[in-house]
DNA sequence: GTCTATATGGCGATAGAC
DNA sequence: GTCTATCGCCATATAGAC
């Protein structure tokens, strides 16, 4: 690990990556220490315990998802373009941190009550952004057909992400080999993006 | 638990809801023992080690879920009573195991290595039915839209299961309570039926 | 087969020198 | 601030009586 930087950060870095690859009971603070160059017993001079330690990263983690999830849609955009983009920023997100995202998930549902305390001041409207008024907007010009704004939208985060997070089942159900699977998720985005349009749109192109 | 069975039918029992809940690092063999009416010693009598009752209960797992989704679709029912059965299917599914299924993408990623191993015996084309060639014999005759069988399953179970399997996360990023969250779930099934029927079929309703 | 009691080892956390 | 050495605890696993 980069000893340029300072060892607080250091020690962020490595526990972050060790939190997501072990979870929280199987992370070691001697793997967490190792990989940020650092002694176990310096590690508790920054960060008092394991528990202060893992509120911190998912505190960290989780304000980072949504500064990178902030929506990349414009207001002039056509509700095609919102859609494609919405897709490619699903897929794009998620194939980059699926294990953080995975973690995420596991550790809310294991530990939920210390979380939603975590959690409970951050600000998640950009985790949405402006989609599901736009949405609103479009069901009322009669552009799109009558569906819940909030429906669209797992919808296409479903088939977006979906295949990613469970690729170790799907993979396995499939018959499918590693390059196999991999060409599968490389192919789908347009695919997901002209289902959604040819489920959605009142005036087919 | 009941005392009635067998004690290591009792301890495969306790051992799935444990794990489940705890994840492999976060159970203990003695909640495991209390939840199964025996000691910590009976327990080790039955089953050598932790991780050898760990794969055992893998094993059973998956079987079960296997067995449990196998396809309830007949030869002559209509693509969309298909399609309906489907979506009813997987959503009922992972409601009911929600907890076992998100256990099991966990610790498929934690321990990729040995559950490989432990799966690689069973039958897993139960999991997708003849649903594949039922799309593709669909897909020749015109009668859906031309997308790869794969493609379009994924996109039914990730419609379906996502909103389940995210819930923890979904909740907080759009700011649902509980009950307007199960509200929620409780109308998707016609909904994502409706959705995928719109996509998919050449000759609208 | 089932138990109590104990061995064994690993982990989080701390003491205290530098 | 950083380290080595060590404490104290708890979890898995075993020994041995019944």
């Amino acid at each position: 690990m980069d000893s340029k930087i300072g060892a607080e950060e250091r020690i962020m870095q490595a526990a972050i990556a060790v939190f997501c690859l072990r979870g929280y009971d199987g992370a070691r603070m001697q793997e967490i220490a190792d990989s940020a160059d650092i002694s176990k017993a310096s590690l508790h001079y920054y960060f008092r315990s394991k528990e202060n330690l893992f509120r911190k990263t998912v505190r960290e983690l989780f304000s980072s998802i949504i500064r990178n999830i902030r929506s990349r849609i414009s207001e002039d955009d056509s509700i095609e373009e919102v859609i494609g983009k919405l897709v490619n920023g699903y897929v794009d997100m998620f194939t980059a941190h699926r294990r953080q995202a995975f973690y995420f998930l596991t550790e809310l549902m294991k530990h939920e009550e210390v979380l939603s305390e975590i959690m409970a001041g951050l600000d998640t409207s950009a985790f949405t952004g402006g989609i599901l008024e736009r949405f609103r907007k479009e069901r009322e010009a009669g552009t799109i057909i009558d569906i819940e704004p909030v429906d669209l939208l797992i919808n296409i985060i479903g088939m977006s992400v979906f295949p990613i997070m469970a690729e170790p089942m799907l993979k396995r159900a499939l018959n499918l080999s590693e390059a196999e699977f991999s060409n599968l998720l490389a192919k789908r985005k347009p695919i997901v993006i002209n289902f959604v349009l040819a489920a959605v749109l009142r005036d087919k192109p």
